[in-house]
DNA sequence: GCCAACGTTGGC
DNA sequence: GCCAACGTTGGC
């Protein structure tokens, strides 16, 4: 058995937010859409079954970490690369050897705290974090298991109330 | 809205 | 196989 793995994978809000996967059957979906061969290649030959993904709102204000879900599924087609009314259609993808592959992804535990990406670059003890790297596009990325820890404890932080 | 960083495309 | 042009990402 493989070690267990950690990531951080990105989605637009307004595209499929968490809130999207809450309501999602089984509270699970198809990671459909990746069209970056990096990205493709962590999904085929890193990912597995049970390992942690941090949810991650970019692309608005304030870019947030909403909480923990798995990998839910081994890689397999994506299947909107061969649909024409997809905006990820993808016309050059042969159907005997797809170029585009998608995992499922699966909620786990949302976070008490959503942990922002300026509350992330405050710390001091996430060094290398790739989603603090300058000019970091990749929308599935690598977290450490520190890191994930670290990232975690932040999100299970009970929400402080005043008065 | 701006623009730097990055990936992809296509001419040569 | 190089690299300029182009399109996209995504923080600011």
């Amino acid at each position: 058995m493989p070690r267990k793995q950690y990531w951080l994978m990105k989605s637009e809000p307004y595209e499929f937010s968490w809130d999207d996967l809450l309501a999602s059957e089984h509270q699970t979906t198809p990671w459909t859409g990746v069209r970056n061969y990096q990205a493709r290649n962590l999904m085929r030959d890193d990912m597995r079954v049970g390992d942690g993904v941090l949810f991650y709102h970019s692309n608005v204000k304030p870019q947030v970490v909403m909480g923990t879900a798995k990998i839910a599924s081994a890689a397999y087609p994506d299947p909107t690369q061969f649909d024409p009314k997809s905006e990820y259609h993808d016309p050059k993808s042969d159907p005997d050897a797809p170029r585009w592959l998608c995992i499922d992804v699966q909620a786990d535990a949302a976070f008490a705290a959503p942990v922002t990406r300026d509350a992330l670059k405050e710390r001091d003890d996430l060094e290398g974090l790739m989603l603090l790297a300058k000019g970091s596009r990749l929308s599935v990325q690598p977290v450490s298991a520190e890191h994930w820890k670290t990232i975690t404890r932040l999100g299970r932080l009970k929400v402080s109330r005043k008065g």
